[in-house]
DNA sequence: CCTAGATCGTCAGTATACTGTCAATCAACA
DNA sequence: TGTTGATTGACAGTATACTGACGATCTAGG
């Protein structure tokens, strides 16, 4: 394509934006966990909070928020859905009232199990269309791009090394 | 990595997912979007369905739904909003009272015009953090994998090759 | 002790997304 | 022509996302 004085206005102003294949990525593998998690009712947002959770037992909304760089606003009715369903639990912290701690519950646990064959298989679906060199390709890409553009987004990424020092320490 | 008999849970099932990166990268997008663009109070949504208008005047929602495929319900809030902020108008079709025929005003296609600077420096700014050969091979293979996994989408993509039989036949 | 600033959970408001449903309308066919 | 089936826009209900604000609480400094 010859450099252009000015932009045409064009469909593929869309269809060729980044920004636009990352939301129809999104919203297709979307798509396929619910399709195959569906004997679950368990979304990709509240799957990844009952995964953190369980592996960081006792953490509170905002330390989660920070783990799996989800909204704090958002994942406060994303835990109380899941403590409706009795997937999870909430203790006040004795040393300070303002947090409540979250644990699963048997239940909570118990599913976990039982999802993550479905959450592998949807994972390698997503994927699936490509040859098994261009997926790592892409994974790799992507993964680096998250990472490099971690500081853009509106809640970053603070893995969980980021927070031992924060509330673990007694 | 070895193949394990059993999957151990750790924070990597969800960091490590095809799922999780699509979702992060997706609200990094919009947040450049909304960043670069926060001068114009218009949504990466609203600005593709401006787009879509444009070059397809007189195109109704349904159809407008499968150019950019986007969902039909969705769809009709967003309509609402563009209306309310008169960039676009309704009217009906004299051969189908069904349908409300969607066109842009003069405001439209003047913030259209002047919005695209900023949408160009959002897109470019999402794919920065990488080299000039990864970003390219990354958007490749991404296109490729929307393409492919497009029929796994709740709502596929339609190019408006496919719509030209639908209702521009007069 | 007391106050200034920070943090926690929560809430209101807005904007996607998707499911399922509905009345109005149209198209096709007997 | 009359009925069946499909389509269109609209709506209700649920679930992320983000902004901005709030009271309760904690921490630091004086």
């Amino acid at each position: 394509m010859p450099s252009k004085p000015s932009t045409p206005i064009t469909i593929d102003a869309v269809y060729d934006a980044p920004g636009y294949l990352f939301r129809r990525m999104q919203q297709i593998a979307v798509s396929i966990f619910m399709e195959e998690c569906k004997a679950f009712d368990l979304t990709p947002v509240q799957y990844a909070a009952l995964i953190a959770i369980h592996t960081h037992p006792g953490i509170d909304a905002t330390r989660l928020s920070a783990v799996i760089a989800f909204d704090r606003s958002t994942l406060g009715s994303v835990i109380e859905r899941l403590q409706a369903k009795d997937y999870i639990e909430r203790k006040p912290a004795p040393e300070d009232k303002r947090i409540k701690l979250l644990y699963l519950t048997k239940s909570g646990a118990a599913i976990l199990r039982e999802i993550i064959p479905a959450v592998e298989r949807a994972q390698a679906r997503m994927l699936e269309p490509l040859k098994p060199a261009d997926r790592k390709a892409l994974m790799g890409l992507l993964e680096q791009l998250v990472d490099l553009n971690n500081e853009a987004s509106r809640v970053p990424l603070r893995a969980e090394d980021a927070l031992e020092h924060l509330g673990k320490g007694g």
